[in-house]
DNA sequence: AAGGTCCGAGCAATGGCTTGGTCGCCCTAT
DNA sequence: ATAGGGCGACCAAGCCATTGCTCGGACCTT
């Protein structure tokens, strides 16, 4: 009754395509094991985060996947289950991310530069865990047990590299030093995951036209001429 | 069946205090009407606010208030309709502040300014609502019927407002050039609107705390001396 | 008397999850 | 090579709690 990942199978070994099927009859010799349960984590997320954790039948999701609700708990023991391997598999990226570039930073301004990039990075990628999570994040924190604790420790996690980096930044004397550190970070934060709401991948902008815009803004703010704000 | 907010009772005129209670038994001489449906209305703001509009029960709503869920039903045609008067009231509010600032409007620096302090002191007095519209967004969005097209609209209309602002200051040469209007006028609205998910009303900081602080960065940036950045 | 407010009970639908069984692939021992 | 057992993937059917909502009548105030 803890807060780890469950799953049923333990995974075979097999390694053959995994044919998508619409409403087909049969399951037309699965590939491996893992890789069958990762499409429908995936086909699973898109739906969260489409009509929000809720919202979403386990009917839509077996569906979706061409196969009756009930053979969905032969791959996942609840509906949580599945949202948590969503966001678990996000977050372990996304805190991998943030370490790589930390150990190779250079001054404050570049380490807070590059991830500013990671966060822009992950749109993309990680769309649909990225919706779910800020719109079930209070839902699933208030789940029993804290099934969902990991989300609060990843969070601080990220929350610590970005303020460290701010802080250095403001020692450095390369940030104004009038800012509260942890209201900036959280203002960069969430204007970047907030982005995920309007961007839609095949539009005028990409993730990297996103960073730079915010990039330069952020560090040069809005205004032109001189500063003109009290402060350093 | 159009997009209308629905009443059933047309509200009296009394004036008496309205009695919170617990779990009692009698609703004790509540006070007029419609000073009665409001206080639900508040009620279940918060419990939409607290564990999303999907997973509140109507019985939780009807507990909060120390009644029987089917009498919830004496004030409201369904539960839709509660969000309805939640989000409908908040859109009001924002959009005639909103208004009310650009028809006295000095340059638009000066516009903007006023813009991003209307929007975290609506965060305050309407954290539920923003709430609520944070997360069940793309669920009410989905709903059959256009019964919440008008959230879009509204959203529009601020939108529109906005944008203006920011190439008018472009114009003006007050803001770079080098900026997408509609693309910082998003990052500026999201900024703004998710700090409801962190802010706490007795906290460290208030709104108009929070709301110089992002002002200072928005216009002149992280970054301290001269600006660093292409354009001008 | 009248009207507003709420109770008490319950209905129909929905949703998460279980259970028992089928089908075909793959490995292995003969 | 091949029969056969093991096993993963799925179906069919349904259980059961929950949920939004209904309805007739009781109570209270005016």
């Amino acid at each position: 009754m803890g807060g780890v990942n469950q799953r049923k199978n333990s995974g075979g070994a097999t390694a053959a395509p995994v044919r998508r099927q619409g409403t087909a009859k049969r399951a037309a010799t699965a590939g491996s094991a893992s890789e069958r349960r990762d499409h429908l984590v995936k086909l699973a997320a898109e739906l969260f985060a489409r009509k929000g954790f809720q919202a979403t039948t386990v009917r839509q999701i077996a569906d979706e996947a061409g196969i009756l609700s009930g053979s969905l708990y032969h791959h996942f023991d609840s509906k949580e289950t599945i949202v948590d391997e969503v966001l678990r598999t996000f977050l372990e990226d996304l805190t991998a991310r943030y370490r790589a570039v930390l150990e190779t930073a250079g001054d404050a301004r570049t380490a807070l530069t590059e991830m500013v990039r990671i966060g822009f990075g992950t749109l993309e990628p990680h769309r649909a865990a990225i919706t779910v999570m800020q719109n079930d994040w209070n839902y699933l924190r208030s789940l029993p047990g804290d099934r969902f604790g990991y989300l609060v420790k990843a969070e601080d996690e990220v929350e610590r590299m970005w303020v460290e980096q701010i802080k250095r930044g403001q020692a450095e004397g390369l940030f104004r030093a009038d800012l509260d550190p942890k209201l900036t970070y959280r203002m960069i934060r969430d204007t970047i995951w907030v982005a995920v709401r309007w961007f839609r991948p095949g539009g005028r902008l990409n993730t990297t036209a996103l960073a730079e815009h915010y990039i330069t803004v952020l560090f040069d703010g809005l205004a032109t001429g001189d500063r003109t704000s009290h402060g350093a």
